[in-house]
DNA sequence: ATATCAAATATTGTATACAATTAAGCCGCA
DNA sequence: TGCGGCTTAATTGTATACAATATTTGATAT
């Protein structure tokens, strides 16, 4: 076991216990966009009622990984080209800044919390588990979002690389999934020379690299069971 | 009846209803900061259940005008000073931004709705109440963030402009309130004239100046429950 | 075979009931 | 008076029950 990466709250309550686990299921993939979240089954897989059920969707749709229709009940998010963009042009315009507060800040055990990370990502590439290497490799950017000690902005950021995720589930058309080590890399380096200006810019032009690894065309995604999805791997 | 300035979703539910309502009451600084919101107290008040009460003030933590504290209950939120310059920061960083993009693309009915929004202002201004007064400047500020039609950045910007109405009622320090008309009228004619330049810098020296005229000195807060401690032991 | 409509079923929205936790009152004591 | 410790009341967390709305099913007619 590595360090505890990134601070785990304390899910002390079963609300934030299952929003989290699925949360975790759609930032590794395993649930695709608009697969239907019926309050019954999910409540039949955590051993909770509806009530906390009902609450952690309503949570989740707040950070727009679910979308919930009246009557009709919840679903994975399944954003579209246009949300696609806006989610990508806010990251280009919040997260340089951010790095480069990172670089001002950062400090030894922040640098080392960051090679873990990248160390995490590489093994769960190798291990061909793409989906940690996915959730991993987000939470790497909502960790230089922390050590830039910026809550507010942090909280944003936090939200768009959610969102991020389903993006790449519904528009990523690079063959090799996840190339972008590299650019993780020398980031990490950056930060920890101190050099604000090249972080700035290296967290810029790796954005912009996501970005154009995108396939922005809408397209139709369907559903699929959520049981076998959820059941084997959590609780 | 003037025509409707904002885009007011369908509160068919009743628990935006109530949300809505709470949010309002904030935003015209009738609730203030760390004001107890009891669950039973507020379903009377509106006569719905403890259910829609829950999710509403669920909603409204998300947004961070309510804190939640387990077992203990909702209350009005009370940002600190650190926050608050977080939030900001925050502003300054994206508004100014979004006043270009609203340049470029405000319409005639555009900036019929905004003229609009600013004579509101000054009617309730005239008519003393500050309440109102400050909840439309703020909406001022959202409706040129949907004018940019930048959805995601639009949200964000709306959670700070209502954590921005908690922050003006703990540290707003200057004599006349909201004398900020003339920059919200200058801001206008900038972008009816399609001037983006000009537009961006108002919004900046607009937010510069309103952060200025706050004094973000941490205080001990709870004005009410104190005085009530005070009230009792007095007697 | 397809379309249409109504009953049956399933799912969500809301209210209530019970359990767990916290806050308030009370009493004795230094 | 002021401070613990206990009991009691009030409030929140969760589960269940009922109501409202959607969806499915199946029979009938074209």
């Amino acid at each position: 076991m590595q360090a505890q990466p990134i601070s785990t709250p304390k899910p002390q309550d079963a609300t934030q216990k299952v929003a989290d686990a699925l949360a975790l299921a759609i930032h590794e993939h395993r649930l695709a966009p608009s697969t239907k979240l019926g309050e019954d089954e999910i409540g039949e897989i955590y051993n909770v009622s509806r009530t906390v059920v009902r609450a952690a969707l309503q949570s989740l749709a707040h950070v727009q990984l679910v979308e919930i229709q009246r009557n009709k009940g919840a679903f994975v998010a399944s954003p579209t080209a246009r949300e696609a963009r806006e989610v990508f042009e806010a990251r280009i315009l919040l997260e340089p800044r951010t790095a480069r507060s990172a670089a001002s800040r950062a400090t030894p055990r922040d640098i080392e919390i960051l090679k873990d990370h990248i160390a995490q990502e590489h093994l769960a590439l190798d291990a061909g588990d793409q989906g940690r290497a996915l959730n991993l490799s987000g939470r790497f950017h909502i960790e230089i979002a922390r050590i830039a000690d910026q809550d507010t902005i942090s909280q944003f950021i936090e939200t768009l690389i959610a969102r991020s995720s389903l993006i790449i589930a519904l528009y990523w058309r690079r063959e090799s999934a996840l190339c972008e080590s590299h650019a993780h890399h020398a980031l990490v380096q950056s930060i920890a020379d101190g050099n604000e200006q090249n972080a700035e810019e290296l967290m810029h032009s790796h954005l912009v690299d996501l970005n154009s690894a995108l396939d922005l065309r809408d397209r139709p995604v369907q559903a699929q069971n959520l049981r076998e999805l959820l059941e084997t791997t959590d609780q």
